[in-house]
DNA sequence: TTGCTCCTCACGTCACGTGAGGTGGC
DNA sequence: TTGCTCCTCACGTCACGTGAGGTGGC
């Protein structure tokens, strides 16, 4: 007699699948059956139907509600606890939405963090700067990411870093000997402009020299040979000037 | 060379196993292999893990990223649905921290519906009654749960009903008949009182027909026989003035 | 016979977590 | 030999969703 599982399930506003649910987890038990098999529900099950469809809608876990019915008081502390945990779900979500709306408003990249994408809103940016700049995010502290971003936000490619970035693997000695040397001032100029970025990975999570180390790994990754060269003829003009 | 699985997802800030899994869904190419079989991720794949972190942390699905990537343009109307989506958990988690709330001040049960707990916060009433109320408020629509509401909150459960709750299944005629006469005044004042109580299902979701059948069902399942006596002698001692 | 409702397996979902069992270089 | 890191299965998590295949009464 009384109700079917279609019709409890409708009646407490839930599926046919989570009723049946519920008794495989042992939070409701199964009534009694009809000849055929069917099963016959009656008020009490459906008082607990409602009473676990208004504590998952709240967000309970149906352990966490299969354990209130057992301690059967009033469950303050639980109440407490969720009140807690969504608060700080809410707070999230709408750190996300903040971030979400600079992103669409300046239509910044997705892939960068906040402050560097904004930083590099207006800038254009080559493959393997945009790459480079990942990992200095991923090994710079607080302190040295934002002077790493201060220094970008003033920052426009120079035409020698694209003939760096554009060199060719077998170029002779003699350019790779001119470009390094077009370089050293460049790099001078911006420690110059941008002093901040002298102690850069002064407070690195990792180490300064785990981050110098990565750093190094990342540039051998990007670059080839030749441009590797470079590179160890502008620090070896910098070292003797 | 450059790092292993370890490292990369240090560096990204996820853990080995998600990096992992990014390879198994085929959102992140595997890397060459050293001689002994390990791993060895470069910047690219860094760069790509980081990317998937952002997103995922933004609350795009694995398969939504790999849309993304596929499509390649600026993906501004997924950035669009899923603030959307996120305003929409907001208002839901708000409305649930707002109901948290009215339980946690008024120490109201958490198997009501609000309105209706609130509404039977300081009134004592026995299973049955707690019980018949979940009840109703699975058939009635929004005006007759108000009405309902309404009548609830000036109720005090009379001392006949207690009796009629209590009522021995073995009771005899004369004792059935005599609570059966006492009971007819208390619910004509009821209804006296509260006009909104004839109406009550006539905006029931399911129909008025229906929710009188399903209230019915719930009170043969509540009662036993001699109580079931007693409503049938009311009834009829209504219907004959 | 056809439709409809109910039943019981049992695999699928999603983004990984968590061992189990084995390997390679110090 | 012991420790440490890496590897590949492969099952587990959570709250159900979704068929598959079968039954019973109109």
């Amino acid at each position: 007699m009384t109700w079917s599982t279609r019709q409890i399930a409708d009646l407490a506003g839930t599926t046919v699948r989570a009723v049946r649910h519920y008794h495989e987890v042992g939070l409701l038990p199964e009534p009694e059956r009809h000849a055929n098999g069917y099963k016959q529900y009656g008020v009490a099950h459906l008082v607990r139907v409602v009473r676990i469809k208004r504590l998952t809608d709240l967000g309970f876990s149906l352990s966490q509600i299969s354990a209130m019915e057992d301690a059967d008081e009033y469950p303050e502390q639980e109440l407490r606890t969720l009140d807690a945990e969504l608060a700080e779900t809410i707070e999230r979500l709408q750190r996300v939405r903040a971030e979400l709306g600079t992103i669409l408003r300046e239509g910044t990249p997705t892939d960068l963090p906040p402050e560097i994408a904004l930083a590099t809103a207006d800038v254009k940016l080559s493959e393997t700067e945009r790459s480079l700049i990942v990992v200095m995010t991923r090994v710079l502290g607080p302190r040295g990411l934002r002077a790493y971003a201060e220094m970008l936000r003033s920052y426009r490619t120079p035409s020698e870093i694209e003939e760096f970035d554009d060199l060719p693997p077998d170029a002779d000695e003699h350019t790779r000997q001119d470009l390094a040397e077009r370089l050293v001032p460049l790099i001078r100029d911006l420690f110059d402009e941008h002093p901040g970025l002298e102690g850069l990975n002064a407070d690195a999570p990792g180490g300064a020299r785990y981050a110098e180390r990565t750093v190094g790994l990342a540039i051998k990754d990007v670059h080839h040979p030749a441009q590797l060269d470079v590179l160890q003829r502008i620090a070896r003009l910098r070292q003797t000037p």
